[in-house]
DNA sequence: TTGTGTTTTACGACCTCC
DNA sequence: GGAGGTCGTAAAACACAA
């Protein structure tokens, strides 16, 4: 790997021997996720824009978003593993602990419209060409 | 503490599209 | 041919029970 080639090597990697990865800050995180909540796949200008914004490179701007619809995947396909085969049922006591029923609504409101909507993005102006 | 499992950055290999 | 996609993986960072 470039890391252990050291540091010789890597010509204008982010990847050096001192940070093998550097940890974003919930700043960074938090317009990412926004953005992603937005469009799953970025538009070369929004990148550019998110990336000088948030004092990043447009490369990791591009491998947070790969790396982000990969966890989306793996949650996805978590849930339909658990669907296809539930576990055990539910016992009186996880029923009586919500009564009302949005058990994931509850914990993330602002996220439920990704999940499972079949409707179209908006598309907001500036991504139009 | 520490051992262990999970999550988060970053990369390489390979594939598709223009 | 190049840019950007997925997939698999490495290793740091983090969470948490023992």
């Amino acid at each position: 790997r470039s890391v252990a080639a050291g540091g010789g090597g890597g010509s204008g990697k982010t990847r050096t021997k001192d940070k093998y990865r550097v940890v974003y800050t919930d700043h960074q995180r938090l317009e990412l996720e926004k953005e992603f909540h937005y469009s799953r796949y970025i538009t070369i200008r929004r990148k550019s824009e998110l990336a000088a914004n948030l004092g990043l490179t447009e490369r990791q701007v591009k491998i947070w978003f790969q790396n982000r619809r990969a966890k989306e995947r793996k949650v996805n396909k978590k849930k339909q593993q658990q669907q296809q085969q539930p576990p055990q049922p539910p016992t009186a006591h996880d029923i009586t602990a919500t009564p009302a029923g949005p058990s994931l609504g509850g914990l993330c409101p602002s996220n439920t419209s990704l999940l499972g909507t079949s409707s179209p993005m908006p598309v907001k102006e500036e991504f139009l060409p």
